[in-house]
DNA sequence: TTAATTATTTTACGCGCGTAAAGTTATATC
DNA sequence: GATATAACTTTACGCGCGTAAAATAATTAA
């Protein structure tokens, strides 16, 4: 390395010996140089070490190579965990990923949205904070940036949605505690902010209804990101009041179990399909956590890979489609059930 | 909202009237212009909603707004929840937080520090990945970008550091254990990538030396950042084995610990402090879970708040002072002793 | 009202790069 | 070696904004 000052391309093109548009041409396809002059440029980059700015790249391009990933809640295990492999992916195709988070407040969503205008990404990843989005700004947006929302749908907002099929992930949790014990009654926030916890609660309804059995919802109260707290509150005044209707609780998400499980363990009731076990309880999400807790957690998983997978193809296709996509599809991916040792 | 295209600021000046230049210092600083224009600027801002691109405005800029966050590992909530803190403290100051992921990955780490300097922070918040970072490149990246290290120190590197004082850490957890019950044997990963981690180590030694008890360390093999697995069957295996050499076990990090707490459930090794428990446990981090475990992990609580508010704090008094700070400071906090079910 | 003091506009250039068009040189084909 | 075909250079403009200097207009003090 020597110590010149390579400041920008112009510099980096005259140590070279070539001109600027030549390097420019080089940095967005280096095969769309000669031989000889590539291996110039990459001469001169091992001694300079330089690199174009990448915001000035994107000034004037028509297609910038970044990327906009925003989720709801970061501190979430289950977002940080699908944001580390979606980054992942995108990297690995030579895109640039910017990563957003939302923190739970819809100002902070509109906030971040307006940011992403100015970054011109080829595309965003969103995962909107739901029932609490400002739908009116998202719509906006999605018309002006290629976005593909996952996680959360916000209806005919975004070229595509990709999530989970929240029947499938109920569907099962649901069958299984049924033909291996009692129905299960269902523990949940009274007012969920997000719409998957809308349509768990209506499947296990539903589920329960066709099977025969009566369905008992155990709404706890509560706001806010905090879930395991919210879940532990609510379970050690369940458990007080003798709220569960049934010796199995199947929890709307794996944090609300974590908090069942801690006040399950606090007021001495056992947990597990033994037959020592006082209450069987199951969940939904596979959190990055839940193989962790005490008993270990029986689970509907996300197919963390695939939504993943899907969630970058489709904002490939999407780019490669120019920003836009004939039609909306919604891919949703079923839940594959973990047995352990909760029920 | 009028649909006339305000494509940039020149736009946006003319349909208010005025020259860009002006409305350019209204964004700069609202109450640099004269009232009525100020008025005049807010008024058409409410009909068109324009923001000027942040990007490009740091093009020409001598101080930007920016400032770069970067983590080793942003799927530990240990990350996730002090990177919480600290946007939002910067939010609150006006500036713009960048978040990226190093993702474990020294490689990745680079490549962050290339992206950062094209966004020209004022400032960056940097928690190396320690022992595997390329000291080489993070020392030419604080050169050019001011830098304020936290979580793990690199010796010498960036303006200043602020972290936790891991022998606080450890003598209170040691006093505490020593004083409560049998002295603790140290659980702990063999070749722990973050400096911290080898602190800690250190100072378990030195404060049983002091006290005058044989100190017993348990290595476990492992590596990379699943550290909850490799508790797990670390502590799978020293169960097994009997290599634990007291009844009370003192975990390096909280992480470790959910492994640990999790293979003691699945053995029957009742935890706690009670005369009927076989084994306690305690750690080091106050990990957003540690209070759901089970039992719930007694454990050394970093200050979040605190070290958030002086790791923001420092970057402040840098970006104000220019980018240099007179002397590279080291700012330590000490630990909060949480007592809790497991020790 | 006039002078002194602001605030604003005009002008002009810069940031670091993309990109298109036209002209020039080097490589491949015969 | 002449020609066709790339590859390259030059030139010139654009992106959306910062910023400095000089000229002009509006406000305040006298």
């Amino acid at each position: 390395m020597t110590n010149t000052k390579i400041k920008n391309m112009e510099d980096f093109a005259a140590i070279s010996g070539l001109s600027r548009p030549t390097v420019s041409k080089y940095f967005h396809d280096p095969s769309s140089v000669r031989p000889t002059t590539r291996a110039r440029i990459e001469a001169a980059l091992e001694q300079y070490n330089y690199r174009p700015n990448i915001f000035a790249m994107n000034q004037n391009r028509k297609l910038t190579k970044n990327v906009g990933i925003v989720v709801p809640y970061l501190a979430d295990p289950f977002f940080a965990e699908i944001v580390r492999v979606i980054e992942r992916r995108c990297v690995e195709a030579g895109l640039s990923p910017f990563l957003f988070n939302s923190q739970g407040e819809p100002g902070y969503e509109i906030d971040i949205l307006d940011t992403l205008r100015s970054l011109k990404p080829a595309g965003v990843l969103l995962a909107p904070l739901g029932r609490q989005s400002d739908k009116r700004a998202i719509e906006s947006f999605c018309k002006d940036v290629p976005t593909v929302l996952f996680d959360s749908n916000l209806e005919d907002l975004g070229e595509a949605f990709v999530g989970s099929d929240n029947r499938s992930f109920v569907s099962q949790t649901v069958e299984y505690l049924t033909r291996t014990g009692e129905p299960p009654c269902f523990f949940e926030m009274k007012t969920p902010a997000n719409p998957n916890a809308n349509k768990r609660r209506l499947a296990y309804i539903e589920m329960m209804d066709r099977l025969g059995f009566e369905p008992h919802i155990v709404p706890i109260k509560g706001s806010g990101w905090a879930f395991e707290e919210i879940g532990r509150q609510g379970a050690l005044k369940a458990l007080i009041e003798g709220a569960f209707a049934s010796n199995t609780v199947l929890c709307s998400n794996d944090r609300l179990a974590i908090g069942l499980l801690s006040a399950c363990y606090k007021m001495g009731v056992k947990v597990g399909r033994n037959d020592d076990c006082a209450l069987r309880v199951a969940s939904h999400d596979d959190h990055p956590f839940s193989r962790f807790t005490c008993p270990s957690l029986t689970t509907a998983a996300h197919d963390y890979s695939a939504v993943s997978d899907e969630v970058v193809a489709t904002l490939f296709k999407l780019i490669e489609s120019g920003g836009r996509l004939d039609s909306r599809t919604e891919q949703l991916f079923p839940a594959r059930l973990i047995m352990r040792d909760s029920a």
